[in-house]
Order: structure tokens, then sequence, then C-alpha cells
DNA sequence: GACAAATTCAAACAAGTGTTTTAATCTGAT
DNA sequence: ATCAGATTAAAACACTTGTTTGAATTTGTC
């Protein structure tokens, strides 16, 4: 609705892929409009398909060129290895909610995640081996360091999807959590606050899911 | 698309309920058709406007008539006050994640809920209103009974988000789990232990953030 | 400066959306 | 049996969607 259109910041290419993140980040790729997309790119509707091919082009093209591993807070560059593990689920998890809860591009990474998990695109198998699997596998690396367990163990991944809803609830719910809790404003000190949060009761919770099977360790290891 | 239309179960005003609350919990509201919901209920397009005036109409009324606290699983019947908090929490937990990922007709709640999350409506208020938020209260209820603290509570209102994040993770994020954790069926049997899991995990986390800020009490309590 | 390719643009297209219209049909009391 | 009101039905409406068309314009190269 919106439009302001951007000057001329760079070739149409990169403008519309500018938009289009900022765009399938808020809505999601079915309710984004290709028409909202251009006109916040300041470009005509016929470029994304001269570009793109088709609005799904354009969607693989954002999730392949602007999300992934590259940017200022690729899990890699936390160095998780060199310190431990509980240390490193605290540097992944403030990491994981500030990329989700931040306003630049870094931020749509997380947007769109959560998006794709309750309204599947003919993409996500592509979004879950560019995006989500990566960034699963590193996290349960690290669970199975804290558990002393396989990463592919039911209690890692049970832990992990644990910790993944978490961030993404409080990502992705901020207009319910704004009504039910109006003193949360989301400022980047009370994100740092639920980071924490998130991280000390995740660290005595996996704990505990340790132990917990290892109680009742009389065979029945799987699910 | 697949249509098969109900014979005549009943009058259409009903048939159309139940369609409706199937298709709105599957798709959300924007991304649901009428023609859909209608075809599934052997009526003709006009009787959603005839009935309830417009699509939002009958959204606000499967939302009022459907969902909210009637059926089996309304939390009331749990008798929460009656049993440890602990054990209330258990029995809380497991109630939404059986409601959530069942098939019948409470599982709508939570997948209408989870669309409301990510893609708020204008019925947003509303939802809020007579479903989540009588929910968020009775959680923050156990839960505060656990922490020894006051309901409206920071620490509080942390572990009923992170709660409510992990549940409806695992029943929003079906479509993702199910390709990187093959083995996670969501069978009957699966269920159980997930809820056990996420009880287990919970209970410790929640004792854990009341410690962790209790220690840190130099005055700034509030987030 | 001229020419060919690349790119942009306004306009229209076909398909799908929620909604309205108008007539036909059913229902129930007299 | 009749007739007013409630309900259903088919069709069209107005609008939005993604996409295509074909001409204009810009760009790079000789």
């Amino acid at each position: 609705m919106a439009a302001l259109p951007i000057p001329q910041p760079d070739d149409t290419r990169a403008r519309l892929l500018e938009a289009a993140g900022a765009v399938f980040a808020e809505h999601g790729y079915r309710a984004a409009t290709v028409r909202e997309i251009c006109a916040r790119a300041g470009a005509n509707v016929a470029a994304i398909n001269y570009h793109f091919r088709d609005k799904l082009g354009l969607y693989v093209e954002v999730i392949r060129s602007t999300i992934g591993f590259h940017g200022e807070h690729d899990p890699r560059r936390l160095r998780l290895d060199e310190v431990p593990a509980p240390q490193a689920l605290r540097l992944l998890i403030a990491s994981m909610l500030e990329r989700a809860l931040g306003s630049d591009r870094s931020a749509w990474y997380l947007r769109i995640m959560s998006h794709e998990l309750t309204q599947p695109t003919e993409a996500l198998p592509r979004v879950v081996d560019e995006v989500i699997s990566p960034n699963y596998a590193i996290l349960r690396g690290v669970l199975a360091r804290i558990l002393n367990r396989d990463p592919a163990d039911d209690v890692t991944r049970l832990c992990a999807h644990g910790i993944i809803g978490q961030v993404v609830h409080f990502a992705a719910a901020r207009p319910v959590i704004g009504i039910l809790w109006p003193a949360m404003k989301m400022t980047p000190e009370q994100i740092k606050q639920i980071a924490k949060h998130i991280a000390d009761f995740s660290l005595a919770g996996i704990r505990a899911a340790g132990r917990s099977i290892a109680e009742e360790s009389s065979g029945k290891r799987k699910l």
C-alpha cells in the first residue's frame, strides 16, 4: 500500500531483491503481492517476470542470495567450538533472537522461516535445505555436547525443537504478545533479557530432559 | 479443491460452520476461500453472505461458537486447582498438545490461533479476548503457583510464552519437522512423549528461571 | 553518431477473489 | 390450497492477483 519508492540506489534487480525480502518477511510468500514489491523497489510490475521469471523465482532468489549463511549473524562466526557448550548455547540463542527481532535484513531470515512453517510454499524443500537444516544441525551439535548424546538422538532433537519454538514464538507472535503484555516493547534491552531467560530456562530443561530419559532407561530409548 | 460435498447432515448454517472451521484451521483466514468452504459444506456461494453477512462474519462466528471453551478439552474440566501445581502443568501441556495435534475439531483451536500469530486478521482482538487471553491466564495461574510469584510478573510471563512457543511450534511446524526428523510421525504415542518432554523440560526451566532472577535481585526486578 | 541488444514501461490479459443481484424454490401458518 | 417469508440457486459484478504483450527507451559497442 504505502509506496514510497526508493530513488535509485542500485540496479533494478538488486532493488527488487531488497524490497522482496522485506515484503516476503512481513507478509509471507502468498500474501505478498508483486505490485507492492515493485512499488517499494520503484520498478515496473513486469520487472519481476523479466529478471526472475516469476514470483516464485524471485522468492527462491531472495532465499538463496540474501538469507542463508552470509551476514554478520552467520552462526559460524560465533566460534561455537571454542567456548564451553552452555556458553555456546547462550550465544546461539542470543544470535537467533536478535536476528529474528531486529529490523534490518538479518531479521528476514526467521520471519520467512516462520511463515514457511505455518504456510509452506513450493519452495519449502529449498528453504529447509538451505536455511533451516544447517541451523538445526548447528543447534543439535551444541545440544549434543551438553547432553553428552548423539546429535541425531531423540532427546537432542526434542530439546532443539523446544528452543526453536521459543525463539520463533517470541519473534513471530509479536502482535499478540503486544496485546497480552503491553509492557513488552521488544526494546534491545528487553530482547537481551528474553535471550537470557530462554538460555537459563532451556539449559535447566536440557539437563532435566537428559536425566529424565536416563532414569527410565530400561531399554525403550527411542520414541 | 477436493470438493466431496457432505450429504445433508444438518442445516446449511451448521454445515458452513463445520466446513469453515476445518478450512480456516488448515489455510488461515486469508488463504481460505469461500468457494472451498461452500463446496465442502455442499452449499451455494451466496449462503455465506446470507447467513453470516460476509467472510469475516463467518470467521468470527466460527471462533465464537465452535472454539472457545466448549468441548471435552475445556481446561476448566481439568480441575487444575485440585492437584499440585507441577502436576497441573503436566495436564495443561498434554491437553494443549493433544488439542493442537488431534484431527478432530478441537484441533482447530490452536491452528487458527497459530495462523493468527503470524498473519493477524481484523478479528485478532476478538481471538485474543475469547480464546488466547483466557488460556494465557490459566497457564500463568499455574506457573505462578510453581514460581510462588504473581501471575502478572515478568518471569511468570516469560515462562508462559516459552511453553506456548514450544507447544505451538510442535503443532504448527509439522511439515518442516516431518522433513527434518522423518521418524517423528506424530502418532498418539509420540504425542504423549512430546508432552512429557515439554513438561519435564519446562518444569526444570521454570525453577531455574525463578532462581536466576532471585539471584540478581539488586533492585532491577522489572524488564 | 548508429545500430543492436538489454531494459523499462503502460496497458491489457486470464484467472481467482469476495460479494451482490435476481429469480426460483422450499417452508409453514392460515 | 394459498400465500408471505425464509432459504437456495445461478449468474454476474467489481476487484485483485500474477503474468504477458509490444512498443518505447536506455545502454553499450563499433
